[in-house]
RNA sequence: GGGCGCGUAGCUCAGUCGGACAGAGCGUCGGACUUCUAAUCCGAUGGUCGCGGGUUCGAAUCCCGUCGCGCUCGCCA
């Protein structure tokens, strides 16, 4: 309902500018600080004040004389305070939204008939993903779920890279090195297995020298030479190695859970000829060189001082060249493209976007967003080095921890509904997965984060528990009341606290939180919603009670602004993929 | 050195397309369970919004400068 009161909040005042003959290009209209009743204010007397020649005040008074709200269904009165204009709800306004909350799917918008690639993770298929990745998928499946609430068809996928240097030493590292020279696996998966032959060769290659070292570097770069001449045995080979790592990687991915509709391998846009394709036509482009025998993009005109390399002097194609492809293929195939990725590729985004433009694409319809890396206390993090925190041990831990908190609580557990094992190994992972989710997405992605096992599995500060247990409480209440015979209504009349009323107001704006988030790609902004939200509830459920209601219709209305409020705070946590657990 | 990002309470963070006295949590201190689940609630405490200028009726928010931290400047990804 905000989002409805909002545009006819902004209608009015654009209509009452119109008819005092002031400018419309910034109606000023603004949430006031939550101390002030009014939903929504306009600030625009401040500006207008001089082209009036009177004081703000005054001419607020004017503006909120001029505004007609005899058309609207959700603005019930407007005044001034001070140079503000102040609108506030209506009673329908309350009772569409009781209405609205009634449905589980409350907050999807409508759809936009819209299809977007959502593209994350992507990371190189060379070991298990630790905690500085985990970002990641974490922030990119948010992305993907606020943009599904918004009314978008979405596509996740994830980009291999199979046809870069990295898997070429990491095959040839394979095929060269003993099981017997290397350490213990850390786990029983084929990308903790393989991960040893990977930093194995990685150590040989920076020590080795001379003739070794020449032998080794000939035969990645025969790798590297059959990739790109569509050689079927080098695929075969470079296909071993890469398809068990990205095997065990999305068994740790899938626990977060971070799922794709599609693996997109790059190695299909040597194949089918695309990179090719893009390679001609850049070296047809006005803003391709050829220095130092190799063929370059000079992007001075995009503002870019770095020439971008597109093909190596041995004529084998670079990352980027590949990326160029496969980002054609997404035009083609899908209405918007939204890449999320680490901030150490943003001049390569650049980079990019500019190749892109040169190639005759529409650029529009790209956004490439960033989050920063999460370092360590003492670094960062590096599966090449094997140093850094492995997501499987941040999980493990989490949970663990999750269901020690469980087991401690069981003693003191007023509710008589006995958990079972089942029940607690279900709360365990529930919180502790929603915990570490809750932690990382909760942020801004641009703003670093050192990683403390304290602190990301703090229970207690602002986090998943906290709002999961809003959820239970509302499944606890729910199940009391079919008990006890009440049947849920959706006459807001009863409902005059302020607690109430608070509650409602919290709910109505779900909608236009997620629209925020999606257009900005910012989940973090519901995660912020989910936890205010929770605060809302715990008020009203302190001051409200459904069970011990002064008569049936309160607890009737009650019941029925519970059930909104389970599918509010069910749909904010399920757009930030974290469970909503039904008791705790 | 150039480019980009970040700097808000002791700590972790919201707020940043200019607007009403800068908000939470943690911590510290003090209260609330015979009550629909206390993983909760209520109160107190705590800030030169890195620093210095500028624009404006109004700046945490925009501009310039400066300091600190991160990323980046490969025929790696």
């Amino acid at each position: 309902m905000f989002r409805a009161f909002r545009s006819e909040v902004e209608n009015a005042v654009e209509a009452a500018l119109d008819a005092l003959d002031l400018p419309t290009d910034d109606l000023g209209v603004e949430e006031p600080p939550e101390d002030v009743p009014a939903t929504l204010a306009s600030s625009v007397a401040f500006r207008l004040a001089g082209a009036v020649g009177a004081a703000p005040p005054a001419v607020a008074e004017d503006v909120a004389d001029a505004v007609d709200i005899d058309d609207c269904e959700y603005v019930g009165r407007v005044d001034t305070q001070g140079p503000y204009v102040n609108f506030y709800v209506s009673d329908a306004y309350y009772a569409d939204t009781l209405d609205a909350g009634r449905a589980d799917d409350y907050g999807t918008l409508p759809p936009t008939d819209t299809s977007v690639v959502v593209e994350h993770t992507s990371a190189n298929p060379t070991g298990p993903v630790h905690v500085g990745r985990a970002r990641n998928p974490i922030f990119g499946d948010a992305v993907a779920r606020v943009l599904e609430y918004a009314g978008n068809d979405v596509e996740r996928h994830y980009y291999v890279n199979d046809a870069g240097r990295q898997v070429a030493v990491f095959t040839w590292a394979y095929e060269t090195f003993e099981e017997s020279d290397l350490p213990e696996p850390e786990r029983d998966r084929a990308d903790y297995d393989l991960v040893r032959y990977y930093r194995k060769g990685n150590e040989f290659l920076e020590s080795a020298e001379g003739d070794v070292a020449e032998a080794a570097e000939a035969e990645i770069a025969d790798i590297m030479q059959g990739l790109e001449a569509g050689d079927e045995e080098t695929y075969e080979r470079v296909a071993v190695v890469v398809d068990q790592v990205l095997g065990g990687m999305r068994t740790s991915l899938e626990r977060l859970p971070a799922e794709f509709d599609r693996f997109v391998k790059e190695s299909q846009f040597i194949r089918n000829g695309d990179a090719a394709d893009v390679v001609q036509r850049l070296k047809d482009s006005e803003h391709a060189v050829y220095e130092e025998e190799a063929w370059q993009l000079d992007l001075s005109a995009f503002g870019l001082e770095k020439n971008l390399v597109f093909l190596r002097s041995d004529d084998t194609t670079l990352y980027t060249t590949r990326d160029l492809a496969h980002h054609e293929w997404k035009f083609e195939n899908y209405d918007e493209a939204v890449t999320v990725l680490g901030e150490d590729h943003k001049l390569q985004a650049e980079q990019l976007e500019a190749a892109l433009e040169i190639l005759g694409n529409d650029t529009d319809t790209l956004r490439q967003t960033f989050y920063s890396w999460v370092n360590l206390p003492e670094g960062g993090m590096s599966t090449r080095k094997g140093t850094g925190v492995d997501l499987d041990d941040l999980l493990d831990e989490s949970i663990r921890r999750a269901r020690e908190e469980v087991e401690d609580r069981l003693g003191s557990r007023v509710r008589n509904d006995e958990l079972d094992e089942d029940d607690i190994d279900r709360i365990a992972h529930q919180v502790g997965i929603g915990a570490v989710r809750y932690d990382i997405v909760s942020k801004q992605p641009t703003k670093g984060i050192t990683f403390e096992w304290e602190r990301a599995l703090d229970f207690e500060a602002q986090s998943a528990p906290y709002v999961q247990y809003v959820h239970a409480r509302c499944c606890g209440i729910e199940g009391e009341a079919a008990a006890a015979g009440i049947d849920a209504s959706t006459d807001v009349s009863v409902l005059d606290t302020d607690a109430e009323r608070d509650l409602l107001r919290d709910i109505a704006r779900f909608p236009a939180v997620i629209e925020e988030a999606a257009e900005d790609l910012e989940p973090h902004v519901v995660a912020t919603f989910a936890r205010e939200f929770a605060e809302t509830f715990n008020t009203f459920y302190r001051e409200c009670s459904v069970l011990n209601a002064a008569d049936e219709d309160v607890a009737a209305a009650r019941l029925g602004l519970v059930q909104a409020s389970r599918h509010t705070v069910a749909n904010a946590l399920d757009a930030l993929g974290i469970e909503a657990p039904e008791s705790m």
